[in-house]
DNA sequence: TTATTAGTTTCTTAATATTGAAACAAAGAA
DNA sequence: TTCTTTGTTTCAATATTAAGAAACTAATAA
């Protein structure tokens, strides 16, 4: 039977996952890998609404994946996790592997 | 503008990260790192019906993170994408730091 | 002061995901 | 055949997420 412990240690990992679960994020950290970006620059890169794009960013900063560097009205995001990368690049491995799979080996 | 390729691929990322994206499944993974395991041992340890373990199962399989074998009416599961253990590795450092921040440094 | 620009938050609606129970299918065992 | 075990699928109810519009805050420019 799972413990108590071994349920958080789940839940925290999958919350972080779940800051990846969404094209827009992962578009944006993609962006991210470049140079830091401001709200306005991804929304319109994403051709979003910036509410909806600071909402995403919210989310990632609340993951621990990016941070924020506010300089007057202008709020600027850089990527925190050095590791998000090779996240990235496994994804697309699985996801090729898995494609070949499906389409009959 | 993002343009459509780009579209795409960040769609196969989030999907990818999606099925990461359920404590149960995370645990699920967790598990199948020791040795295959079926369905209903998954279930039991995890105290969730059957019905719904096959479920998180079949997500963990249409991404390509597990693969299943059937003998008799057991059907086994078993990890497919060696990186998962790095993801997840990846994945509580991130949530580590960003714990220690969120604390105040 | 009065715009203007950049972001965040709130609100309501719409879309997705998750849940358990029950129905169903398939393979053995009695 | 009939019962049992193991999994999958369907269904209806709930819960969670995401969306855009509009209100709001803060900093700067005119």
């Amino acid at each position: 039977m799972i413990s108590e412990e071994e349920k958080r240690r789940s839940e925290r990992r999958a919350h972080m996952f779940k800051a990846l679960a969404h094209p827009i994020r992962i578009y944006f950290l993609e962006k991210l890998k470049e140079k830091p970006w401001c709200v306005c620059e991804l929304a319109e890169e994403a051709g979003i609404p910036k509410s909806a794009a600071s909402k995403h960013l919210s989310q990632l900063k609340d993951a621990g994946l990016v941070d924020d560097n506010k300089t007057g009205t202008r709020v600027e995001y850089r990527l925190t996790a050095p590791c998000v990368l090779e996240l990235s690049t496994c994804a697309e491995g699985v996801v090729l592997n898995n494609r070949r799979k499906q389409l009959g080996l």
